[in-house]
DNA sequence: CCACTTATGTAACCAGTTTCCGTATGTCGG
DNA sequence: CCGACATACGGAAACTGGTTACATAAGTGG
């Protein structure tokens, strides 16, 4: 049931433009004929294809290569400066921020705390004050800013509003990514915070190699998001992965038990120092954890889960007993791992969800 | 993320094929000129794409339009006869086959009884001959079957092996897909029997408009099928949607309370006439029920949530309090919905995955 | 300075699509 | 029965995008 538009025979120059962009990135810089060997392509097809790209700004030549055997090649280089994107993690005690280039590669970060109890426009003006300040400091101007991703606790729905927060203050209905394309005047998106978490441990992290993902963001309040065949799924109204709503999961009052006495990470400390009460107190937390990680596993049956967020620096000494658990909830449970990014990862995923936007539509697919 | 691999013009060629191809089967029989609007290219390709497609035996000429104006148009029919497809049911108490052309168009149906307590070998051979007696039955060459595909209850792996049977005896570790290649020597698939409802469903019955759906093959031991972005989500172990396996669920025993005294049905039709103490048991099945349901729609959020299934005979008196209490368990419960089709469904769509198949490794996309 | 290596540039050719126009073949009205 | 009209077919020419082949340019190395 695929449906497939005909097409003529600029369909192709299409399909070659987007398959040479994409070998020239992979690259780096490369010559034409070096193009042409990996694409597959004559190299005047390849030529052709980047003269237009020249023209539309997207790739540079490069200066030729010096001391190599006969004559030197002409060198193409993908613009990873033609265009920026800002990822933005806006949580419940901190708001980071990423600025990276087309190439994905983060050329700014900027992190300010802001409280827990603050008022929605208080953290929006935060959020805002925070991207702008990262885009000046790397020195790249705003209007080449194409694209904006926002990620935050709760669900947010596909237009980009948040549908339902239960941990921040009059976040509810707030339509953050509306809020954050007046930033700097481009498309924005907005997405929960976990999904895009999820997104950047696909892209760069530990979930590289795999397919299906369900990445759990562990702290004050667990959520999840989860990949299918790649890609971000985030259903009907973006709140699937909210498995945590459930009451028999248990994950509302999941961590009321572990910071009960004291905080999180001296119960990890202590626990990994081999105190016996501590990680009895680790233990029941990664059970709770465990139940609403089986439920998301057995729904969707991924081929990784990925265990992040602030908790999950705790490493083993959380996804130890965590992986017990689940093998004994679940059929057969997949491998389990920690996070690569600490608290980087939910920017770094809105950095890759902009990144998707910019290829899609602004490079023209 | 996309990998495009670049394309000549034979590329188009391929794209345009596909196009005209599933217009024709759209329109049924249709003319030159007309198919060349529809698809958007010239009335040239188009003849061009139909001959070769005639050599191929896809494709066959149709006897002109008479009584119009203007020159008689050529007309062209997809050959709907070129091949047909099975889709097999093995199911605990029945074998359900249907034989269907490459329309989709059901040709034939077959339908055995089988014990709930009868050896894999016993079972297959059942299937087999059944397969085959409704092949013969509707007066197809056996030759001319392209592809099988088998659903039955339990965890099937990719390779069409089942990995896990909790209710049929022996069953686990039957290689079902290798087996069944075997009756037409053809290629065959097999999956979960929710899975391929789910996948009729959304084929011909009450999902057609929905993208992601979660599908519930409700009776004694209740099996869920998902579909994202329309297509079948089976996991990294084909386990995927079997939220049952969850102690916390209480799927395991949920039927036991329904059938505890007396039959299903006659709770069901009991409750539906005003009992009152059936309702209450129908209530609390429905319970039971909605505690997996919600945690497959909380991981999931589809757009549609299709009950199927023996028990889903009994309409609204299920479904009411279903919705009721799954309304309770989920932020925002998705549409809730009877299978149109009764236990023909997991059948169906097995005709359904063999059509994907062909469709993809026969007619060559 | 000459041999060698590698890339470029030009031309011919091919595949697929479209446009154009003349021709074929039916219906309809007188 | 015949001419007007409607509609579709069939072939030619042009265009776009891609590939192959080959001569030429521009370096390195002895």
């Amino acid at each position: 049931m695929t449906e497939l538009r005909p097409g003529d025979a600029s369909l192709l120059r299409k399909v070659n433009t987007q398959a040479t962009l994409s070998a020239l990135r992979r690259e780096g810089v490369s010559t034409l004929t070096r193009l042409g060997r990996i694409t597959g392509l004559s190299r005047q097809t390849v030529e052709a294809v980047l003269d237009e790209l020249t023209d539309r700004g997207w790739v540079r030549e490069a200066p030729p290569d010096e001391g190599v055997m006969g004559r030197p090649a002409r060198r193409f280089g993908f613009r990873a400066d033609a265009g920026y994107v800002v990822g933005v993690d806006v949580g419940g005690e901190r708001i980071v921020v990423s600025v990276a280039d087309l190439n994905g590669e983060v050329v700014a970060r900027e992190r300010v705390a802001v409280s827990e109890e603050a008022a929605a426009p208080v953290r929006l003006e935060a959020a805002r004050r925070a991207a702008l300040a990262c885009v000046d400091g790397a020195g790249v101007s705003r209007a080449r800013v194409l694209a904006v991703s926002a990620g935050t606790p709760g669900v947010v729905d596909r237009s980009g509003r948040v549908s339902l927060s239960i941990t921040l203050p009059g976040w509810t209905g707030v339509d953050l990514a509306g809020v954050a394309g007046r930033w700097f005047g481009c498309t924005a998106l907005a997405a929960n915070d976990a999904n895009l978490a999820a997104l950047a441990e696909h892209w760069r992290g530990s979930a590289q190699h795999a397919s299906d993902v369900v990445y759990i963001l562990v702290g004050h309040r667990p959520g999840a998001g989860i990949l299918i065949g790649g890609r971000l799924h985030r259903g009907r109204s973006g709140a699937a992965g909210e498995i945590g709503t459930l009451r028999q999961v248990g994950w509302e009052d999941a961590a009321m038990e572990l910071v009960k006495e004291g905080g999180a990470a001296e119960v990890f400390a202590a626990a990994g120092a081999g105190d016996a009460h501590a990680a009895h107190r680790v233990d029941r937390y990664a059970e709770n954890l465990a139940i609403g990680a089986a439920a998301l596993v057995l729904a969707v049956d991924p081929d990784l889960l990925v265990i992040g967020g602030g908790y999950s620096r705790a490493g083993d000494v959380l996804l130890g007993p965590l992986r017990r658990h689940l093998a004994e909830l679940c059929l057969s449970a997949p491998e389990v791992v920690a996070s690569t990014f600490g608290d980087e990862s939910v920017a770094l995923g809105g950095v890759r969800l902009a990144l998707d936007h910019v290829e899609r539509e602004v490079l023209g697919l």
